[in-house]
DNA sequence: GACATATTTCGATGTTTAGCTAAACAACGA
DNA sequence: TCGTTGTTTAGCTAAACATCGAAATATGTC
C-alpha cells in the first residue's frame, strides 16, 4: 500500500493511469503521450506493476496495460476510510473497464 | 495537488495526518509517536504544510498542527473523480474536526 | 538578565529517484 | 535472417529526500 502512494506520487506515472483508465494501451502507445525515452517509461511501467496498479499481458510482440481499477479503488478507499471519508460505489462507469475480461 | 500526493507518498507523514484527524496536536506531542528526530520531524511538518494539508498555530512555546480535512479531501475526490469512483459525503464523523474551531 | 522549553533552521551525509544514452536481449512476424 | 516492440543493464548526472547533530530563535518564567 505503501507502494501505491509512492507510485501516485509521481506525475507521469498519474497520467499513465488515467490513460488506462479510457482502455487497455500498449507500451509504445502509452509512451507516445510522453517525451520521455523508452528506458525510463519501462521503469515507470515497472513502478505501477510493482505497486500492482496495472497488468501486463503480451501478445506477440506487444504488450498491453491494463489499469487494475479494483487495487487502485481499494487503496484509496483503505486510505480515506480512516478519515471518515469513504471512497464510494464500485465504478460502474461506461469507459472504465471492469477487472475481468469479456464479462 | 501534485504536492498532496508527493506528501503522502511518506509513511511517517501519512501517520501523522491519522493522528491529526483524532484531534490537533502539538509538534512535540507528534514526534513522540515516531523515532526519528525533532528536526526531522520538523521537515515532515513542513512538507505538510506546504501541501496545505495542515495549519500551524502558535501559543507561547509550543505549536498546535490542527488537519485541513477539506483539503484532503477535496485532493482524493479530484483525482478519484477521474477515475469514476468519487470520494463520498463530507465527513460527518465525531471524531473529525471540522475546518473552524470552536462552531 | 539568565535560564529552560519548544521548534525551527543550518549544514552535512547518504539514499533514492528521474532522467539520459548506448547497447544488449527476448520474442515474435515477415 | 531481418526488423519491430519492449525490457533490461550499465553507467552516468542532477535533483530531491530523509535523516542527523548542533546552533539559532522565540517565548515564557524566575
Amino acid at each position: 500500500m505503501n507502494k501505491v502512494f509512492k507510485a501516485l506520487a509521481d506525475p507521469t506515472r498519474r497520467k499513465v493511469l488515467e490513460l488506462l483508465r479510457q482502455r487497455p494501451m500498449t507500451a509504445g502507445e502509452l509512451s507516445e503521450h510522453f517525451q520521455v525515452s523508452k528506458p525510463t517509461m519501462s521503469a515507470h511501467f515497472a513502478v505501477l506493476r510493482e505497486a500492482d496498479l496495472i497488468d501486463a499481458h503480451k501478445q506477440g510482440t506487444t504488450i498491453t496495460y491494463r489499469l487494475k481499477l479494483s487495487v487502485l479503488e481499494e487503496a484509496l478507499l483503505g486510505f480515506s476510510q480512516a478519515f471518515g471519508f469513504g471512497v464510494a460505489g464500485p465504478a460502474q462507469d461506461d469507459a472504465a473497464q471492469p477487472e475481468k475480461e469479456t464479462p
